[in-house]
DNA sequence: CGGTCTCTGAACGTTCCATTAACACTGACG
DNA sequence: CGTCAGTGTTAATGGAACGTTCAGAGACCG
């Protein structure tokens, strides 16, 4: 699969008017993705339990709930990321969307094409990407906070350094996935790190077990596999 | 403590009928907020003076006093922010409670799940919303108050340039969330701010320390997220 | 058992980033 | 016109985080 395609991903699009919705879909589908729809906030919660959606094309003005409770309500759920749409004049509160954890805007009337190369950014994003603000992990008695950025384990908080968060964040949101030291290189460090030592990795996985594990000559969040790379255990 | 987080923040729930009250304080009290409750009044405006609510969810139709009156009773209190219940039928005067400060309507019957999230979305708005005026904010041994633009620390009077206390209040009213300094940018300056120099919010975020931290080398208030931003710490 | 992989602990130089102080620009005000 | 507070920029400094390396010990596997 390359990486520009698509195919199997899934969006769903929540907005009241059809059109918009029709527009929409017409594009994504033309990307090769799937496209559920729904018209409110209801229906959304229905469909996003179904389908599952990789990414979430979310109208902030929705009669019912608005487009920020729902945000918020996917948000306590998963880490999927959310486009929102806002009409022009609209009180757009960035701020408050950032917070919740929406990945990108859209002013209306957007451009249809717009949209779906937004779409396909996120997407390709979201592989690697890490946690949104407002989706707290938490795993055993570990709590991992994007927001703040902070990390507890067992009720007491814990100091990481960027790099180290990022590598608990990228491993604690796919859980019992087992990594190769060099596919973690290219997910939690800068693009283009073929170069780089794999034994980086080994470092940071260290620090990080010695402030996470309750014993770290025993570890039981961040296992290894053996041959191949380690693995988050919940 | 993450934003869907509203542990510790009270709802003062006001209808006649127990029905209603329970079930609403059933789904609020799942979120982690503290409910009051109060069948008519005189003991809502009790329960408002005793327990300080972060919110208040209203019926309209009440016996002796109706909704409005006592709204208008809270308004001139506090800048607490208010929802109202509405039966079908009544003739709900929307204008008139949006005139008098409501902040939501919802119709009965409703559902208690989406009354949940309208609670959230208010709590979170009322977050995220800019200072009002004779709306003083208090979080450890500061005060802000955006009416005089006045800052104590310690109740010790604290003077502020204008660029400043926006910054301040922006930080206090988002506590504990991670900020970029570019996204410090996009919110306190202008807007268009991407050409400028993020190291401005670092000189300006120095002088605000010098100014409010007790030990401006060992900040309390303002924390360095390395890597990443600022964080407001109560 | 022997070979391979991983962990440990430490050390090192490097790079990146926050802090700090100093300076230049601006508009307000007397 | 000169002063001054507020502001934004710049450069120097210091420190935190990072990547790398190494040697010895330990774990795993055939």
């Amino acid at each position: 699969m390359s990486l520009s395609d698509f195919s199997g991903r899934t969006v769903l699009v929540v907005d009241d008017e059809p059109m918009v919705r029709e527009v929409v879909t017409t594009y994504l589908t033309r990307d090769g993705l799937d496209v559920t729809e729904a018209s409110d906030g209801a229906s959304a919660l229905r469909a996003f339990e179904e389908s599952q959606p990789d990414l979430i094309v979310l109208d902030v003005m929705l009669p019912k709930i608005d487009g920020y409770s729902l945000l918020s309500e996917f948000r306590s759920r998963s880490n999927v990321p959310v486009i929102m749409l806002t009409a022009r004049g609209e009180e757009t509160d960035r701020v408050l969307g950032l917070e919740l954890g929406a990945d990108d805007y859209l002013v209306k009337p957007f451009s249809p094409r717009e949209l779906a190369a937004r779409v396909r950014t996120v997407l390709k994003r979201s592989d690697g990407a890490g946690l949104h603000p407002g989706f707290v992990v938490e795993v055993g008695d570990l709590r991992i906070d994007p927001g703040s950025r902070e990390v507890e384990v067992g009720g007491r908080a814990v100091e990481l350094t960027p790099k180290e968060f990022d590598l608990l964040a990228f491993l604690a949101t796919h859980p019992r996935q087992v990594f190769a030291r060099s596919q973690l290189l290219e997910q939690v460090w800068d693009s283009n790190t073929a170069w780089q030592d794999p034994s980086t990795v080994t470092v940071h996985i260290r620090r990080l077990r010695q402030k996470i594990e309750s014993n770290p000559d025993n570890p039981k969040v961040i296992i290894t596999v053996w041959g191949v790379g380690y693995r988050f255990e919940t």
